[in-house]
DNA sequence: AGTAAATTACGCACCTTTTCGTAACCACGA
DNA sequence: TCGTGGTTACGAAAAGGTGCGTAATTTACT
């Protein structure tokens, strides 16, 4: 998905959110500070270069904050924005509508 | 994005509505009864293979009503299904979220 | 009257594009 | 030599576009 067929706003929040990764981030980032290694270490699957493609997007997007901090080993640590955590209730809101329609979907699966 | 890394409704959700056509197909269709023709006339640059998988897609969510009317050439008509319905001011709210950021993001990029 | 063409909503095969994982490499300090 | 956060090159796999085929009926042309 890699350019907008509208200017519609949604579409291009879709075009961040969009995929496995970036709500999950959202989530491990909601409890507080992570650092790299602590998210590649959470969510156990996802590999070195995606995790700092879409932590990039999404700090691209002002969803999420990166703060280096000098010395080494390289110590990076990684936010929510204020941005960020009001955009939690919304995916939870998602979340939410998808078990309230969980029976509806297992009715038509008969 | 075949399979899911966690049992999590939301990327469940998600599952569905990434990428570029969900949340637009859903927009199409909120204003009433549409046709396949008419999703394509509308929504330009969607190919007929695309078109078919997201609907389907969206039908086995529970999102998307789709009817078939016998007869030659053969009709078929997509509405969204009451749960459908309930989605789209989740959906707006992120494009409202999307807006409102809308200077944050302005902003950052200096 | 007879034939040709258009219509609708796809399915299928083929081919290109995009995505994503793997692995190697870098910087440095303990 | 290991750990940290990151980049790059490569290759496999998935996503997605194009074009052809299909059904039965109507319309258009000769």
């Amino acid at each position: 998905m890699k350019n907008l067929v509208s200017r519609c706003p949604i579409e291009e929040v879709m075009q961040v959110l969009s995929g496995r990764w970036p709500t999950l981030l959202i989530y491990y980032l909601k409890d507080g500070t992570k650092r790299f290694s602590d998210l590649r270490r959470d969510n156990l699957t996802i590999s070195h270069k995606m995790l700092t493609a879409e932590l990039r997007k999404l700090e691209g997007a002002g969803i999420v904050q990166r703060t280096e901090f000098d010395g080494y080993p390289l110590r990076v640590e990684y936010d929510l924005t204020p941005e960020g955590h009001k955009l939690v209730p919304l995916i939870d809101a998602l979340g939410d509508w998808w078990e309230e329609t969980d029976e509806v979907r297992a009715v038509q699966q008969v």
